[in-house]
DNA sequence: CCATCAGATGTTTACGTAAACATTACAGGC
DNA sequence: GCCTGTAATGTTTACGTAAACATCTGATGG
């Protein structure tokens, strides 16, 4: 900056006033600058200007692998709001989910240069009482029931599985079964509560619920043990990939769909129109979730907005061709199909 | 820093030396220094280091979105890798791949606290000229042939069309149809002239290449057409995404697979095990491939190590359910199919 | 008993920027 | 013509850290 200033003829401060588009300053000055910074290639140092201002204008991320579509979706969608408002993304991946692991990414995270944090985790992994953040960094999470103590964005999961089932019954089937997402997931937690909810609602039997890990590979194996099950005629898979491989195991074991049984998943992956048959299931809108995440966080940072509290984003149902009425034998019995 | 050496009865300078685990440190001072800093709560300002020691311990990467598998996972093994590092992963989308969009990632990266990149990105894009860096900001590329001007790392996969090719040839198919990425993209341009080398080399004929966009859609399209090709026995598709949606139309139009058509794909998605049926695929090492951009960027950073070059991760054929001998009709011609 | 030396600790300084304050120049009013 | 006020520009300073250098302390050997 001091070499620009010379070359120009001018106060270094004249050089920091056009750097920032400061007003007082007259347009010949000004391209005198320019056109000595242009010469020397000058380039703003961000750490002293952070240094200065106190503000990194990061936001960093945290979050637990980015295997599941929704994660990195949020993260895209986080990082291009981000970038909008002029602040960068700094990614902290946590390599096992344990609280370990997820204490060790805040303790790398105290020593980083971020404004505020974004954690896209089941928060039960997240231990408040462990963790302490360097005052004045603002957090809000994603994926959390946390609204009383975060900020917290997620999309209306118990909406999306209640119109699943809902959309289910109304074709007929007696009743719903569930392939449900890991026992330690909070997002497994809400979509089978919500399933057994909008069943108890409609005064139907709740199936017992049968568990994968969200792999295409553990909802084939449990896929053979619902097949394998004369009377289930509707499934409402927790997610697309585990719906996958339930049609694959429904298939192998010649029951078809949506003919034999209704398969329904949840995410709406890009691939699940091209799966066989194509997969009626639950659009989540990530790119909306990330821009809501960023947009809480600055509206924290600059000190308006609530502390706490949860936005939910909408969930859509996409119908396709996965889904029909139950077969023949055993008809609808209250709710008429139609 | 100040506070907590007032606090600890030293100097600052000894508060520095603690926090940097500088040796000259009596043990008793040290404690003192340590609780000092606990009680007061005291964090690193990394600005200030940044500033003083001109290093940001950061990388950035710069992406053109984040819907493809290969690059999230490469994404993630970098994020990785720089942990262990003790360096920090800043983001850098890019909406959309116009060369605008990657110059204006760019100018932003001028203005960024990184001390590296890794451009995960067909290089075309990229155009060199118009792309000013920060002097000693070091710059890995992948997926790429630019390694006369970058340093390069990437998934061989001339090999692994190779091995997908001469699997299908071997198999006793007359030939392998291709259904190839978008024009624009470097990593499809490299799998379709391999397919071409490699029936060229078995002296098969070259069936007319048939296009997709990457997205399974565009192979659920694609795959129409190739169903009504009696003589298509084989299909080497250049993702698994579009492999999922040709098994689709395959499927629809009555021909079956493996029975009267056998495709392959490029990736080993979590999920191609789960297609219907499963789906023999090259699979390649994104997790290696994140592991040796950071190699490869810290390496240039401390000037060991070449300044351009390209690094191949060898691939790997992942034989399913989805390949097997022609039907009989078209026996197998001049190679024998054992 | 003192010179020497090494290890521990303190002091000064600079990194690049921008806020706060100081100065200059010039226009307009009297 | 001089005073006043304003716009443009310059000067000083501090942000938090760590390298370089300075100082102090106590132990060792002659």
């Amino acid at each position: 900056m001091a070499d620009v200033a010379r070359l120009a003829g001018v106060s270094s401060q004249t050089v920091s006033r056009v750097s920032n588009g400061y007003a007082g300053v007259t347009e010949e000055t000004r391209q005198q600058v320019l056109a000595a910074m242009k010469e020397l290639g000058y380039r703003p140092n961000s750490a002293a200007r952070a240094l200065k201002s106190g503000e990194f204008r990061t936001i960093g991320v945290i979050t637990f692998s980015l295997s599941t579509t929704g994660n990195v979706r949020t993260l895209e969608a986080i990082a291009t709001s981000a970038a909008r408002e002029g602040y960068a993304v700094t990614l902290l991946p946590v390599a096992v989910p344990t609280q370990d692991e997820v204490r060790g990414a805040f303790t790398r995270l105290e020593e980083l240069a971020v404004d505020a944090v974004i954690v896209i985790m089941e928060v039960h992994l997240l231990d408040a009482a462990t963790v302490r953040l360097p005052p004045h960094v603002q957090v809000v999470v994603v994926d959390s029931d946390a609204g009383d103590l975060y900020t917290v964005v997620d999309t209306d999961q118990a909406g999306g599985t209640r119109a699943a089932v809902r959309h289910l019954l109304d074709l007929g089937h007696e009743t719903v079964w569930h392939l449900g997402g890991p026992e330690g997931s909070f997002a497994a937690q809400r979509r089978t509560d919500a399933w057994r909810a909008t069943l108890a609602e409609a005064g139907r039997t709740v199936p017992p619920l049968v568990r994968g890990d969200w792999s295409a590979e553990s909802g084939y194996r449990a896929g053979l043990d619902l097949a394998a099950r004369e009377e289930c005629t509707a499934v409402f898979a927790a997610n697309d990939q585990m719906a996958l491989g339930l049609l694959r195991a429904l298939h192998e074991r010649g029951r078809r769909v949506p003919e034999d049984v209704s398969v329904i998943g949840f995410d709406d992956i890009p691939e699940a129109g091209s799966f066989l048959p194509p997969l009626t299931t639950v659009h989540q809108d990530f790119a909306e979730v990330g821009r809501l995440c960023v947009e809480a966080v600055l509206r924290k940072m600059r000190q308006d907005g609530p502390e706490r509290g949860t936005t939910l984003v909408p969930t859509r149902l996409v119908t396709r061709a996965s889904t029909a009425a139950p077969p023949a034998p055993s008809a609808p019995r209250s709710a008429p199909a139609r």
